[in-house]
Order: C-alpha cells, then sequence, then structure tokens
RNA sequence: GGGCAGGUGGCAGAGUGGUUGAAUGCGCUGGUCUCGAAAACCGGUAUGGGCGCAAGCUCAUCGGGGGUUCGAAUCCCCCCCUGCCCGCCA
C-alpha cells in the first residue's frame, strides 16, 4: 500500500517509477478517487458533526424534562442527507483499496532497468563454476543410488512431488538443520517453529493477495498453505506499535514451502527443482526505516555464508525492474553453479520490501526523535532453499567413479559419522 | 464437537442507552521539592483520517462486521478469538 500524502505531493514520480516495471500511469485515477472521496468524506464530516451535537443537545433536553422533539426531527432530516455520503464514501474508499492493493511497490534507483532476468546485473561472484564431461544432473544421481523416488510421488502425489529416502533424506535435513544453526548462532536471527497456514489477512500484509491468490494452496477451512516462511514471519509484528530498542527484530525458520506453480507448466519438470512442496530456511528482518539498506546487505551476506561454508560456486544478481518481485523495492537473487546442468540456478532471493508490506500490516514503530509513529521495514530472503540446496550438493560433489556425493565438510557433524552418500555405505 | 464465561487505553480494571475517548490504580513522562535520590504533590500520557500556513477544530475507533435508536462501549444478529468443564484425538 502506498503514501496517499505522497502521491498527492509527488504523482509523477510515482508514475514514473511504475513504468519501469512497465505499467501505464496509475496516478491520474488515483488522485480523482482519491480528491472525491475526501470532499464527500469533508461533506459527511459535517453532518455527523452536527448530528452529534444535536443528539447531545436532546441528552441535555430530556435531562432536564424538556420537550425534544423539533431537535429529534431535525436530526432525523440530517440522518437522511448522510445516507447517499456515506455510500459514496465506502464506494469511492473501496475502489481506491482494490486499485492501490493491486500495486506493486515502488523500486529503488539502485534497480537496474531491464524487462526480463536477461537484465539482471551480477555484482559479485565466489568460486569457479565446476564443468566437468561427466557431470550429471541430480535426479539422475539420485535415482542411481536408489535415494530418489519420483515414480512412487506420481502414484501418491501427482507431479511436482518427490520422495527422498534413505541418506540422501538425511543429507536434506543436515542441510537444514546447518543453515538454522549458522543464521541462530553465528547471525542474531531467533529460531521460529511457526504455523504452516494462515488466514487472509496475514496473506494480503505480505501481498500474496489479493493479486497472487491462484499461486497459493487453500484448505477447506479457508486457511492458505504457507509459500514461503517470509509469511508467517513477516506478520508476526502486523498491527503492533514497536520501541525502536526492540528493533531489528531478525527471526529465522525451517519450513515447508507450498506453491501451486500455476502458470508454471512445462517448466523444470524433471527433477526437484520445482515442487509443489520443499523445504526452506527463512531469514525476516524487521527493522527501522533508516537501517533497512544496510540490513539488507546484511542479510544477504548471511545467505552467501551457506554457500561459503558448503563450498559452491555462486553470483549475486541485482535483479532488474522487469524480474523483481512484487512487493520489493530491490532484490537480490543468488544463484548457485550446478554442474548437471551447466548453469547457474537461484537458490536465494533477498528483498528488501522498504514499508510496502508494514503498511498493509500496520506494523508500526516509535522513534525516540519523531513524535509521530512511523512504519517499519521489512526484509526476507532466503538462507537457503533447502531443496535446491541438497542438488548444489549432490551435483557438486558426486563422483561418478565411486557412485557417490562427498558430504561437505560443514554438514559432517550432521550426518552421524556419514563421510559419504552412496549405495555400498 | 457440546456447555459455560469473557474480549474496554502500555498493563490492571470500572462502566448496561445520553456532554464517556472512556473512572480509578499501575506504568511511562515533564515539573515542584531535595546537595542528590526516594517519598509526596501538580501536569502530561491511544491510533488513524479530514480541514487548516499554523494554533487549532473535527470525524472514526471500547475483538470484527451488520442492525435498532435522535443518541450505542452499553440493546439485537452474525463471525473471530481467549479461558474453564465435558467428549474426542496426535
Amino acid at each position: 500500500m502506498f503514501d496517499l500524502k505522497a502521491i498527492r505531493d509527488n504523482p509523477q514520480n510515482f508514475d514514473k517509477n511504475w513504468a519501469r516495471r512497465g505499467l501505464a500511469p496509475q496516478t491520474p485515477v488515483i488522485l480523482a478517487l482519491d480528491e472525491r472521496r475526501r470532499a464527500v468524506q469533508t461533506q459527511l464530516q459535517t453532518l455527523q458533526q452536527e448530528r452529534n451535537e444535536k443528539s447531545k443537545l436532546i441528552g441535555q433536553l430530556k435531562a432536564k424534562k424538556e420537550n425534544a422533539d423539533a431537535v429529534m426531527a431535525e436530526v432525523v432530516s440530517i440522518k437522511v442527507d448522510m445516507e447517499n455520503l456515506e455510500e459514496e464514501e465506502r464506494d469511492l474508499g473501496d475502489k481506491l483499496t482494490t486499485l492501490l492493493s493491486s500495486l506493486p511497490n515502488q523500486l529503488s534507483d539502485e534497480v537496474p532497468d531491464g524487462a526480463d532476468e536477461h537484465g539482471n546485473v551480477e555484482v559479485r561472484k565466489h568460486g569457479e563454476p565446476l564443468r566437468k564431461n561427466d557431470a550429471i544432473e541430480h535426479h539422475a544421481i539420485g535415482e542411481l543410488l536408489g535415494m530418489m523416488d519420483f515414480e512412487t510421488a506420481g502414484r501418491v502425489s501427482g507431479s511436482r512431488f518427490v520422495f527422498i529416502k534413505s541418506q540422501l533424506a538425511r543429507l536434506e535435513r543436515a542441510l537444514g538443520q546447518f543453515m538454522l544453526d549458522t543464521h541462530t548462532q553465528k547471525n542474531g536471527y531467533t529460531e521460529i517453529s511457526p504455523p504452516l497456514m494462515v488466514n487472509d489477512t496475514a496473506m494480503y500484509g505480505t501481498a500474496q493477495l489479493p493479486k497472487f491468490a491462484e499461486d497459493q494452496f487453500k484448505t477447506t477451512t479457508g486457511h492458505w498453505l504457507i509459500p514461503t516462511a517470509e509469511v508467517v514471519l513477516t506478520n508476526m509484528v502486523n498491527d503492533l506499535i514497536l520501541n525502536e530498542e526492540e528493533l531489528p527484530l531478525r527471526f529465522t525458520a525451517l519450513t515447508p514451502c507450498f506453491r501451486s506453480e500455476a502458470g508454471a507448466a512445462g517448466k523444470d519438470t524433471t527433477g526437484m527443482i520445482r515442487q509443489h512442496q520443499f523445504y526452506k530456511v527463512e531469514m525476516v528482518s524487521i527493522t527501522t526505516p533508516d537501517k533497512s539498506i544496510e540490513e539488507h546487505e546484511r542479510m544477504t551476506e548471511c545467505a552467501e555464508g551457506i554457500l561459503k561454508s558448503l563450498g559452491l560456486s555462486y553470483r549475486t544478481m541485482a535483479l532488474c525492474a522487469g524480474d523483481i518481485g512484487f512487493g520489493s523495492r530491490k532484490t537480490y537473487d543468488i544463484e548457485v553453479w550446478l554442474p548437471g546442468q551447466a548453469r547457474y540456478r537461484e537458490i536465494s532471493s533477498c528483498s528488501n520490501c522498504w514499508d510496502f508490506q508494514a503498511r498493509r500490516m500496520k506494523a508500526r514503530c516509535r522513534l525516540k526523535s519523531e513524535k509521530d509513529t512511523k512504519f517499519v521495514h521489512t526484509l526476507n530472503g532466503s538462507g537457503l532453499a533447502v531443496g535446491r540446496a541438497l542438488i548444489a550438493v549432490m551435483e557438486n560433489y558426486y563422483d561418478p567413479m565411486t557412485k557417490s556425493i562427498t558430504v561437505p565438510d560443514a554438514l559432517l557433524p550432521y550426518m552421524g559419522g556419514l563421510k559419504t552418500v552412496s549405495v555400498a555405505a
């Protein structure tokens, strides 16, 4: 959601910014609705004031046992005048909210121009891509080891699900534990075990609703399965006014994520790159407005740190205007090198949502230096997608000669003595 | 799932139709007093919106939504949540 006063003051800036995402000018309609609504509001409030005063007068008259019939008749007629205005006010308000809640966040000036992922800009790179002629993809490795079973998943659940078995399941679990421990012990995040289902309000707060309902799973009870722990972790502060000293808040959680992948038909159909369900370790930060830019860099480094510890090569991309998410002001994607595909694939996305979600959630803070409350800034980042991290470890650490995956050093404490994942062991 | 009791300001807790945005206490905060502190005393202390250069005026909000009424925190209806008892259950 947006600050209407700011739009009023500077409509052309908003339109120019939205144009970078390919949107037509929006402010003419917004301003027309806003102006009309305020005019109606003012009229209505004048009548309400009159009604309140006269009603009080009636009370006073009655207390003195005097006749109040004439004043009561006046109030009745005021109420008639109010009815149309009330309806118009509600109608204009609804229209305005509907329009505003469907518009994406304003972009930072630092976001590069571009229409799609080709416009993304590499900001740094770590390690060298591992190129091997005999590199194979994760699903081939998994099936060869007998530890990744898409066929059974198809029978039991359908497409875009998988059974992971045995040591490979343990490796996936180790990855999640390692990431959580790193963020809680080294990076200052508080571990949360959150609900995996949320209500409409929460989904609206982080901007999955109203626009992206199609991408979500909804239960028969009206709950939504979280598409990412961002939803629950960020909404922990909804409707709160936080004190400056309590900030920043840093939360992390390891949760399953559920996505319908509507509109992704035909994309990544083989293997477990794109599933309806996957584990992810999420980081969420809630900051004061002046701290979110540095927090964004910090969070991105926390995510990169996991890849470094795992000995994986990656590059960090600044997403361009055409590829950046709806709620984000600025996003870094981290792409890990997959030898089997011989390309970089997204494994983390770290976004600064600025006050966009906070406005929807009514999440505010009180600064010592300011009298009024301010909206907090919210940030979220994957740290990392566990399923994709498993893929990366498999493809980067697989040795076709021994048909085994070497366990990265960082995961050894979590593997109960296993140094490799292989059929023989 | 059945029954009962509740949801009021940062917290506790009054308030069952009339100048109640809301008593009182606690907390917080400014001041007086004091060498300083404590105590005591005095004052301030919700959020969002509209109008206004400003001072200020005003509207809305007592879980959410609708209704009755000249007037609703107070009455009626629906929903949500919390607590307790019973049943069921990982």
